[in-house]
DNA sequence: CACTTAATCCAACGTCCGATGGATAATCGT
DNA sequence: ACGATTATCCATCGGACGTTGGATTAAGTG
């Protein structure tokens, strides 16, 4: 693999762990903490010693503590960002191959929405946390945020044009299912018995999605 | 009105505002800024500022400061579970009153909670805050969340039992509206446009109702 | 009037926090 | 081999925090 773009290591002390970037050890182990218990309860010692660090090098890396908080949430919701993205995509790609094409591609994208937020829980604790305290994270709302939700607004907006599906209020559809989620994330980790909500959950939110496919006949 | 029910006044100094215990005005205050902020990002003096006393006041009053913090969440929820028990049992009470009175019924509950909601939206940021940190709130679960959801739940089980709608989890579908309910009024708070958002989210929660009312004909 | 009771505030204590200056170690460039 | 560069830790500072002891005020009670 091209040798042009493997860095030379660069000259200084090494790193503790050679294997990982002190600043991702610190990174991951700063977003855990966050996610469990907030800005202000946590402290920097704390994160310090979960990542295996002095709190100086945690300074070192990341700067201020909110410099550390915003660090955290860019990597989680970059990552969320790129998977809904690529689903998006593809379910726009197939949605006027026919209704039931159209409900299939819906129902994909939901579904892995649903498993990227069960797969990183921490992700829900953080867009709470956020909801929250909107005053912190004020630039991550436009990074972030806006474009996803405007990205599957579109999507059934597209969707009800083409006679998908009928959807007076889209925005409202999407943030209730994002919302709903959430809920279901925060059961799970409250203790819900597991594989069989998850199964549960998936088909509410099929049916739910199916209930848009037009009026009931008469 | 019973003057032996109107308790004579106590000895001791008058309190600063004799129109409201200064009970009353701490918790109103602390819950403000607990809602807004969170517990360990208010300390005490802000508390006692915002109530117009002293933080020695505040101590006196309501104890520690995670005593203040259980004061103000109960006082909240207490008032939630008022609201929403006796709606539940005017619903329940024309449950069996044919599918379109069981309908009409159960938009009448979601409008209440709605209303409560919108009313008092710092119920929101509690719940939240509550569901974040379960572990700083074990004895609330037991006296408020739970029966609530299981009022609700067991609501929903009954009106599929009479045959008056199809309901296959209604758990997840209370806990959905729920989360559904408490993005709309985030996504209020966030500036989005009021009155018009608060009558489409109505139509929508009333829509996915409907449809639950029996599978579309052929 | 004296005594009790209740409400309020002031001042202080010990603790923890975020931030920083500076020393040390290990690697690179020359 | 030697200075430059980077990573790491130690020690510390000023400030904010929750909590508490005790003084003060004003009412009821006898």
């Amino acid at each position: 693999m091209a040798a042009m773009t493997m860095p030379r290591r660069r000259p200084g002390r090494p790193r503790r762990d050679e294997s990982r970037p002190t600043r991702e050890v610190v990174l991951t182990a700063a977003t855990a903490l966050f996610a469990e218990r907030g800005f202000d309860a946590v402290g920097l010692r704390e994160v310090a010693a979960a990542a295996g660090v002095d709190v100086a090098t945690v300074a070192h890396h990341t700067g201020t503590k909110a410099a550390l908080y915003d660090a955290c949430f860019a990597r989680v919701f970059a990552a969320e960002r790129e998977v809904l993205t690529e689903a998006a995509a593809q379910a726009r790609s197939v949605l006027d191959a026919g209704p039931d094409a159209a409900r299939r591609a819906l129902h994909d994208l939901v579904d892995v929405f649903v498993d990227f937020l069960e797969d990183r829980p921490e992700t829900t604790a953080l867009w709470l946390r956020r909801w929250l305290e909107p005053q912190r994270h004020a630039e991550l709302d436009q990074r972030y945020a806006e474009p996803l939700y405007r990205l599957v607004t579109e999507l059934l907006t597209a969707a009800a044009a083409a006679g998908a599906l009928v959807e007076p209020t889209p925005h409202i559809t999407v943030r209730s299912l994002v919302w709903a989620a959430h809920g279901h994330v925060v059961a799970l980790a409250a203790g819900a018995p597991g594989a069989r909500e998850r199964r549960e959950f998936r088909l509410f939110v099929h049916r739910f999605l199916d209930g848009l496919y037009g009026p009931p006949g008469p």
